[in-house]
DNA sequence: CCAGTATTCCAATGAATATTGGAATACTAT
DNA sequence: ATAGTATTCCAATATTCATTGGAATACTGG
């Protein structure tokens, strides 16, 4: 028969089959990275990140670029974060009562509960648009007119921050916690901030938004 | 952090991670199914389909439903199909060289290039539009006005196609080999026949087309 | 060429998965 | 109740996969 037809679309099933590689894409899905870079964001040890990204490789999800004594990985196409959406909104859909994101800010510690999200994009006019990311995927693409504060540095830079507009947060995606971070940091100081629930990863899947690069 | 979120996501992957279970799924988009007929339809051990049936359940990507003594799965709904149809795009996409059903067409033993695929839905206008799949899965969903003669009895009903028009066969989806088979003895019988290159796995995915039942 | 850095390859370990046969369970029909 | 059928559970095996440390490779800058 044609058995090898199933295998091979299992390959890419494989793919994303760990939680892991799942977080290396949404990674890639903000910028081009070197392997040691997503080591050091995702925790992992550089064999290990260099391993998945083999897989990766493999199954045809991510492209490489070698620019000197480092290799730069890249998704395929935006249809690779797509595939990502489509398996989390699945994943939402068909296990409801397991869904992470719910249980992050439902059940888990609670401390979430004080951090209000921003659904629609509607209520993005008007207000103040805050990238958190790192510095490097800010300039790779991001929201347009948003202005750029990591969260690491955040806390020093605050006073860039308005304080008589609604601010609203984002960062890498649904699964990402910057932007709900940076938010409750800001409400602390008593900023009306908001973080979006949805971020890169999403817009790029969709297309919808053009996100903008820096020279 | 919230690893679990990706661990949760990466679920769905692994569901779909197995060429067997992707093969479990297909037979699913056509028609729900017992345990045993799977078993028979896709020639695994009855154990191995039951356990495989678990992780699909588990993953929440099947429903099951008691009918007397055997229990019946279906998909948990058309997103599911849709997912498929998503994975093995990516496939054909992003691994061009090595596609499955590229591989079955033109590399294979050759045989297949005596039977003309039909790519587009235009080309059904007029024709006799003939469903090969088992009559169980036709009476469940089949293209609107198709006829029904399963692959096992067409040498001896031969007579019922009819010979002064075109003649359009489909089957399961586009890995399923049944309509190209078909079609390959019917030309044998001097019909003009052809195969279509998709079938009920991908209309039930984009829900463009509505698949008919039968009492 | 040499030292230094980034990445991949290799080997080894432990964990998860696929498959299978046999026992256990759940239901039907007599 | 009893026999029969369909399915799942359990245990065992072989396979595949994830992770890690150390060696090998590829490039850069003196």
């Amino acid at each position: 028969m044609n058995r090898d037809a199933y295998a091979h679309v299992a390959r890419i099933g494989k793919a994303i089959s760990s939680g892991n590689r799942l977080e290396l894409l949404e990674l890639l899905a903000q910028a081009e990275q070197s392997v040691d870079s997503l080591s050091r964001l995702s925790g992992m040890g550089v064999t290990t990140v260099s391993a998945h990204l083999q897989v990766l490789k493999g199954a045809g999800l991510v492209r490489t670029r070698r620019d000197g004594t480092r290799i730069h990985y890249r998704l395929a196409g935006p249809e690779v974060a797509g595939l990502f959406v489509a398996m989390k909104n699945m994943a939402a859909r068909v296990l409801p009562g397991l869904s992470a994101i719910d249980g992050e800010k439902d059940s888990g510690s609670g401390r979430d509960d004080s951090v209000p999200l921003i659904r629609t994009i509607e209520e993005i006019r008007e207000a103040y648009m805050l990238d958190v990311r790192p510095a490097h995927e800010y300039q790779a693409g991001h929201y347009p007119g948003a202005a750029s504060i990591p969260l690491d540095g955040l806390a020093s830079r605050i006073g860039e921050v308005p304080r008589d507009r609604r601010v609203i947060v984002y960062c890498r995606g649904e699964f990402c916690l910057l932007a709900r971070d940076a938010a409750r940091l800001m409400r602390g100081q008593g900023i009306d901030a908001y973080a979006m629930d949805e971020g890169v990863l999403e817009w790029r899947a969709s297309g919808d938004v053009d996100l903008t690069a820096t020279a």
